[in-house]
This record gives C-alpha cells, sequence and structure tokens, in this order.
DNA sequence: AGCACGCCGACT
DNA sequence: GTCGGCGTGCTC
C-alpha cells in the first residue's frame, strides 16, 4: 500500500525562523528504510543541506503541493538514539539554543557536514568565452572556487542567467570511514596454476608468487606485501588479474596513540571507608535507580578506585559507563589506569585527537564496541543506549560548562541522562563546588564522604608564608626565604618539587615608572601581556601582537619595564638561585604542541627534572611519588578578581595544588605564599578543612545574594559603538524588568568588567531568581527580539544560564 | 544563515 | 541607458 509519507526536518541552518522541523515527503524508495535520528540530505530554498529526521507522520499542516521530497538518505542506521533526540529538544530549551545546534553537539565534529559549490555545465556548445573553455577543459563540473579563482565570476553569472550553467550545492562528510586495501590470497592449489603463466624472466612477479604461495588462503594487508617483499604496487595488481588473489578494502579504525605511563596495579583492596562509599552506589546500579551521589573525598582518598569499583558491577550487569574528567590531556595518570582496568572495553576522547580518530572512537561507542567512555565536556553525549553509571571526576571544575551555544554544564546533562536510563550519577571532588555541597546538604544529593588517604600517608604540612613580612625584612625576590630553602633541601635530598604559578598572574604587562602607563591592547581594554620567547606584547583576547617598545608610548621616558611574574621570569630566577637545578616548565606555550603534555610529565616522572613549573594545568592529576616540595608563588592572584568565586576557586586550587605532596611513602611539604594570609580560603585550605570553608563562604553568599542561594541568567550585550551598546542593554534590561516577577532581581544594565573587546563595547545585565517560572519565557521573547530585529544593527547578544563567571 | 528579488545612484 | 549597491522576504 503506498501512503504519504512525512517526516519532520531539523535544518542545518541555525537561524532563527529556520529553528523549528520542516516538513519533508518521504520517496517511496527510502520509507522502509527511513527512522528517526537519520541525516539527510534535503533541498532548502535553492540549495540543498543536511538534516535530522525528528518525526515520521503521514500529514502535514502545509498543503502536499508545497512539500518537497528529501533527495537521499545520508545513513542506514539513525546517528541519534530516541534519548539523544528528547536530549537535544531539552538542551535547546534550557540553554536557550538552535535544536540544530542542540543536535550537532552530540556528534563528532567531523560528522558535521561541509558544503561545497560547484558549477555544472547544461550546455557546453555555449559557452563562448575562451577563457571558460580553458577552464572548463572539456569537463561538465567544476568546483565554483576555480571560477572565483581564475576571476571569471561576471562571465558565469551571464551563463547562469542564460541557463547555460547552473550551480549545484554538495553536501560532503569531512571524513570517511578509513579503508585499508587487503589482499585475499587463493589456495596453494590455485596459486601454483597461476605460477605456471608466469614468464621465466618475471622475477619480480615469480618472487611474489612464491611469497603468496607461503602465505595461501590468508588474508594481508598490501601494505604488509609490500614491506615483506619490497615488491611495487603493479606486481601485485598483475597478479590479482591473474586470480592469485582478490583485494577488498576493508574498514578499520585509525589507532590513535596513547601515551602508555607506567602500568598501575590491578585490583585494589578498598578501605573500610571507600567499601561504605561503594556500598550505596552499588545498590543503586542493582536496584536500576536514579541517584545523585557527592563523592567527598580528600586528596589521595582513593576516590578514583571507588570509580573503578563501581563500573566493574555496571559492567558485569552488561551496562555501560561514561567517566567525565576536567581536560583529559592534563590527567594522563586518569586514563592510564582505566586502561589498564579495562583495557580493550575503553575508549578514551582525548582533546588531542585527530578530528577522524574522534569519529573512529565515537564508532566504536555506537556499535557497542566499548563499555567504557572516558573523556572530557562532550563526551557526556557518548552514543550508549543502556548507561549503568556516569560518573564527574573533580565534579568543581569550570571546564564542564561549555562556553558558547549549546552552553550547557555536563552535570545537568549528566544528571538528565541518568533519570532516562535509571541509573546513578556519582560526582566526585576534594573540593566540591558550593551547589553541589548545598544539594547533597538539603538531601537532593546523596553524600558519601572519604576522610583518610587510602594509604594512610599524613596529609602534607602547609606552611603560608606572609608575603608582606618578606618585603619588610627586605626579600624582593619572588622566592621567599622558608620556600628556597625548602626547595634547596630537595635538591639535595634528590626529591621533586612542584611550582605552582596561578594562571591569571601569568601575564607580565609592561609598566612605565615615570608616568604610570601601561601598555594596552588597542582593540580591548585590557593591558598586553609580555612573551619572552617572541619578545612580543599580545593581547589574550583578541590576539593583537605588537613589538616590546623601547620608550614610553606616552611620555617616551626610557624607565619602562615589565611587571607581574610569568613563568618565564620564575624559570630565570630559578636559574639564578639554583643554577644546577633542572627545571621542566609547563604552560601553555610549552605544552602547544600535540602530546607536548605527556611527554614533559614523562620526562618529570622518570626523573629527569628536579622542578616541575607550571600554570593550572599541573595542579590536578599529578601522582609521583619522589614528588615532597609543593611551592605555590602567588595564591592571590585568584583570590582578588572580581568574581563571585573567587574565593572557591582559591581554595579548590590551594586543596588541589598541596594535595600533589606527598602521595607515597615519603612525606610532603608545601609553602603557600601570599600577601592576605588571612583570608579563611587560605587558612582553611591550609588543612583541607572544607566543612568550615563550605559554611563561611556560604554565609558570604547568603548575604550578597549569590548562587547556591540565587540562580544566575547573565545577558551580554556587544557593539562597536559604545552608545549603541548601552541603549541596547537599556532597552533589553527594561523589558527584563517589565517581564519577570517582582521578586526576581535585576542588575544591570553595566559596562562589563572589561569594557571592550576586539573594538566592541561590552554591556551586560545580570538576572538573580530564586523561583522565576517566566523565565524561559521572558527570555525567548528577549531573544525574539533580538534575533529579528536588533542584530540587523551589528548588536551580539548572548544569554548564560547558570555562568560560571559573571564578567 | 544564504539566496534572490527589487528598487535607486555612478559608470560604459 | 546598464551595473551593482544592500533592504526585504522566504526557505517544508
Amino acid at each position: 500500500m503506498i501512503r504519504t509519507m512525512i517526516v519532520e526536518v531539523i535544518v542545518d541552518v541555525a537561524a532563527y525562523p529556520i529553528d523549528r522541523p520542516f516538513d519533508y515527503i518521504v520517496p517511496e524508495a527510502f520509507q522502509t528504510t527511513i527512522e528517526r535520528g537519520i541525516r539527510v540530505k534535503v533541498p532548502f530554498g535553492r540549495r540543498k543541506v543536511v538534516g535530522y529526521v525528528t518525526n515520521i507522520k503521514n500529514e502535514s499542516e502545509l498543503a502536499l503541493s508545497k512539500l518537497r521530497p528529501i533527495e537521499e538518505l545520508i545513513d542506514i542506521e539513525p546517528v541519534l538514539s530516541e534519548e539523544q533526540l528528547m536530549l537535544s529538544r531539552w538542551l535547546a530549551t534550557e540553554t536557550l539554543a538552535y535544536q540544530i545546534d542542540a543536535l550537532q553537539v552530540m556528534l563528532p565534529a567531523a560528522m558535521r557536514a561541509k558544503y561545497d559549490k560547484f558549477i555544472v555545465v547544461q550546455d557546453s556548445e555555449k559557452i563562448q568565452d575562451e577563457n571558460f573553455q580553458r577552464l572548463l577543459a572539456g569537463r561538465k563540473r567544476i568546483p565554483l572556487s576555480a571560477i572565483n579563482d581564475a576571476g571569471l565570476f561576471r562571465i558565469l553569472k551571464s551563463y547562469v542567467a542564460e541557463e547555460i550553467v547552473t550551480v549545484d550545492t554538495a553536501v560532503q562528510q569531512q571524513v570517511d570511514v578509513k579503508k585499508v586495501r587487503t589482499i585475499h590470497i587463493e589456495e596453494k592449489e590455485k596459486l601454483l596454476q597461476v605460477k605456471e603463466t608466469i614468464q621465466q624472466n618475471a622475477i619480480r612477479q615469480i618472487e611474489l608468487i612464491d611469497w603468496l604461495i607461503e602465505h595461501a588462503g590468508q588474508s594481508v594487508q598490501a601494505k604488509q606485501i609490500f614491506e615483506a617483499t619490497g615488491i611495487q604496487s603493479n606486481v601485485l595488481k598483475t597478479m590479482i588479474e591473474r586470480g592469485a588473489a582478490q583485494e577488498t578494502y576493508e574498514e578499520v579504525y585509525r589507532e590513535p596513540t596513547s601515551p602508555e605511563l607506567q602500568d598501575v596495579p590491578i585490583p585494589e583492596k578498598l578501605t573500610d571507608e571507600q567499601d561504605q562509599a561503594l556500598h550505596p552506589i552499588r545498590q543503586a546500579i542493582m536496584d536500576d535507580r536514579h541517584e545523585t551521589f557527592l563523592l567527598h573525598g580528600i586528596t589521595g582518598s582513593g576516590k578514583t578506585e571507588v570509580y573503578l569499583q563501581a563500573i566493574t558491577k555496571v559492567l558485569e550487569k552488561g551496562q555501560e559507563a561514561i567517566v567525565l574528567v576536567p581536560e583529559i590531556s592534563l590527567t594522563p595518570q586518569m586514563t592510564a589506569r582505566f586502561k589498564a582496568r579495562f583495557g580493550q572495553l575503553v575508549a578514551v576522547l582525548h582533546s588531542a585527537l585527530s578530528a577522524g580518530e574522534k569519529y573512529d572512537e565515537w564508532r566504536k561507542i555506537h556499535r557497542g564496541e566499548v563499555k567504557v567512555v572516558v573523556g572530557a565536556r562532550s563526551a557526556i553525549f557518548a552514543p550508549f543506549e543502556n548507561i549503568g553509571i556516569i560518573i564527574l571526576d573533580e565534579e568543581h571544575e569550570s571546564t564542564y560548562k561549555q562556553e558558547e551555544s549549546p552552553r550547557y554544564h555536563a552535570r545537568d546533562v549528566a544528571i538528565k541522562r541518568s533519570e532516562y536510563y535509571k541509573c546513578p550519577v556519582l560526582l566526585g571532588s576534594a573540593t566540591p563546588s558550593l551547589e553541589s555541597y548545598a544539594r547533597a546538604s538539603k538531601d537532593v544529593y546523596t553524600l558519601l564522604t572519604l576522610k583518610n588517604r587510602a594509604k594512610s600517608q599524613q596529609l602534607p604540612e602547609v606552611e603560608v608564608v606572609d608575603m608582606r613580612q618578606q618585603l619588610k625584612s627586605g626579600n624582593r625576590s619572588m622566592f621567599s626565604i622558608p620556600l628556597a630553602e625548602a626547595i634547596r633541601e630537595r635538591l639535595e635530598r634528590n626529591e621533586q618539587s612542584v611550582l605552582f604559578l596561578n594562571r591569571r598572574g601569568f601575564s607580565s604587562f609592561v609598566l612605565c615608572r615615570d608616568c604610570g602607563t601601561t601598555v594596552e591592547c588597542p582593540n580591548c581594554d585590557i593591558s598586553l601581556t609580555y612573551h619572552r620567547a617572541h619578545e612580543l606584547l599580545k593581547c589574550h583576547y583578541c590576539g593583537h601582537e605588537e613589538r616590546v617598545p623601547t620608550v614610553c608610548p606616552q611620555c617616551e621616558s626610557e624607565h619602562i619595564r615589565f611587571f607581574g611574574t610569568g613563568t618565564q621570569k620564575v624559570e630565570e630566577e630559578i636559574a639564578k638561585i639554583f643554577p644546577d637545578a633542572r627545571v621542566i616548565r609547563m604552560d601553555v606555550d610549552t605544552t602547544r604542541r600535540k602530546g607536548a603534555h605527556e611527554r614533559l610529565l614523562r620526562q618529570f616522572s622518570e626523573g629527569k627534572a628536579d622542578i616541575l613549573l607550571g600554570t593550572q594545568m599541573i595542579a590536578k592529576g599529578l601522582d609521583f611519588p619522589n614528588i615532597t616540595l609543593v611551592g605555590v608563588l602567588a595564591a592571590d592572584t585568584t583570590l582578588h578578581l572580581a568574581d563571585f568565586r573567587a574565593a572557591e576557586k582559591t581554595f579548590q586550587l590551594m586543596t588541589q595544588v598541596s594535595g600533589r605532596a606527598g602521595r607515597h611513602e615519603l612525606p610532603g611539604e608545601v609553602y603557600i605564599q601570599t600577601y592576605s594570609p588571612e583570608h579563611y580560603a587560605i587558612e582553611l585550605a591550609k588543612e583541607q578543612h572544607y566543612e568550615p570553608f563550605y559554611q563561611m563562604e556560604m554565609q558570604s553568599r547568603r548575604q550578597f545574594g549569590y548562587p547556591p542561594f540565587y540562580f544566575f541568567t547573565l545577558i551580554q550585550f556587544s557593539h562597536e559603538d559604545v552608545l549603541k551598546v548601552s541603549d541596547f542593554a537599556n532597552r533589553g534590561t527594561t523589558f527584563l524588568r517589565g517581564n519577570l516577577s517582582s521578586n526576581t532581581v535585576i542588575i544591570g544594565p553595566t559596562a562589563a568588567a572589561i569594557s571592550r573587546v576586539n573594538n566592541r563595547y561590552r554591556y551586560q545585565c545580570l538576572i538573580k531568581y530564586k523561583k522565576e517560572p517566566k523565565l524561559t519565557e521572558t527570555l525567548q521573547q528577549l531573544i525574539r527580539m533580538y534575533r529579528t530585529d536588533w542584530i540587523k544593527s551589528g548588536l551580539i547578544m548572548t544569554v548564560d544560564v547558570d555562568p560560571m563567571s559573571i564578567f
């Protein structure tokens, strides 16, 4: 029976009026194959685009004559499951993103379509222009870009007008399945027959047939034959033509080479505490019950082992597990441990993988060839269909929030997915985010606690050094006397030290000592950062670069010099004080290259350096037995940021960093240098006293009406024209004031902390609320005004629900 | 977002 | 008189 079959398709066009399903007719040929979650190629206006089938039905609100047919199925099987389709709808609503963005974020980047334009000659007899003819060289279809390059655009246009030539958009997959040429060798008998037909003087052919006879009946890669025999491809070709073998192209996975750090001994006996924490998690797994656990375990308390054993349980049940880590390349030791435990069942989604490699890992997951995924934020969308547990390690990390559309938090997605699969979520941290701990306190989450280090090592001895005292007693170096002394001791004892410099303090800027001018970015409202390696000043916001000035651009004084402390400068100072110390520096400059991170860490673990000097990136995951000293050079730099999470971040960082020392037999020592030693974030981090810190910080959050007492939504406006941006910010804020409930606090519009970036002026407006039922609806209206009207005048507006910072 | 249609200024 | 500027409107 023939029936009209209609599908709803979300097309790959991110624009406001397009952000809804479009109906298409399914040609009969596709009717048995088409499913929800399949990608299709459809005509859209005058072009062809990729779309996602989100629904199948047999009638449309539109007249049938208005519908156009689907042109092609891109997939045979759905690339998105029913659950993922639902998840994408939820994601789009929650984060106020386009549905297409919410769909695409679930797939590897390589699956995003690329569009190429071609010109197609309809009537080659009518092409009169010689240059055009020469370019075509008899072809009927060439890339449009070739026309542009040859400067024949005008002629093309006239041909298009006369319909001699048409323009065609082609949808392209960025990467294909990698295929390897495989040779299936015939049986010996057949090969001997073939050998008879070879002429005596065809030495190469005889050589090859003899090799093939030795490997009769096998299937080998062509590459292996070439390597083993040294013969050329054409000889093999002849042999195939003579019937000695058959060739096929077989699908293979690209083998990403993962860093092999030292193996971690397999099963570990749990401590009583770990066992107690594991118990309720296992119970939830066995009961098929959704429950969110917050595992609060001090550094070195063995959270990872709890994860591993929970996953073991999940695998026994025949289910799958997702493990999120903040930044995969920073935790090679952790991933190595998962690989050691679960071997081939683990897929690791590195940020360093190529697009093709990521695609291959995605396919392994999709096909069910692996059962455990370890990866950063986007791995939360891993295409499993029977999830048994989702784990977020270091759940407080801000990298779990995506800073572009869709602006989702992996924790929220984890909970949403686990509700669907009726499985537990495990949030682990030594320093939980206030939000999560508050939820645990209110029994929204189940709190599990590990108070002791797993190998019952002592927590490191932490000393807070008051740098004001150092300054008073005449020490103007960036190393306090106690820290310098401690480093000296380690060098003598052949133990290792880690020196940590907060990222924000990493910038060093240029200041004129006569007039006080700092050299600022011409496009942004921020000082330029000095980069020693290329003797350049760079802007970290827009990428502007310039030469270091020799005189002050304001007063032409020569007394212009660098201020602030960068890793490079620290490295130089170490070289001065400890000329024999071997230093490995890890920062954005030294780890830019692929694999550099792992290489530097390996060198350090092999004892090829005495001091590891680095930024933020060395704060987590480092676990080497010989580290007995950790130094924080300037703890204040994160503390005084104009951010409501500044204290929380500082506490977390200090605790994380301290946790790097003395994790094994040797006891550890930590020095925290600061100008504000009395600050509770620093005082309490010293003893890893999370609970008192939580209480103090909650008090201050309540007082100022910050999260978790209030929810935030941040609206940012930017425009080249300072007057226009303030005007739109005003209009937007007024609209919100008029439409949100009276209990909701709306702050702004105010100029952003960095009031200009890339020559665009920035304003913002902050919405604070406890309960705001009209929020989504009101924001949608605001976005509609922006996208249908304001956007035309060059305004950029972004809406961030639950922002990580309110800069 | 693209892409085409359509209505007014500076050039062959 | 035409080329081309970008305002407006639509895409199943």
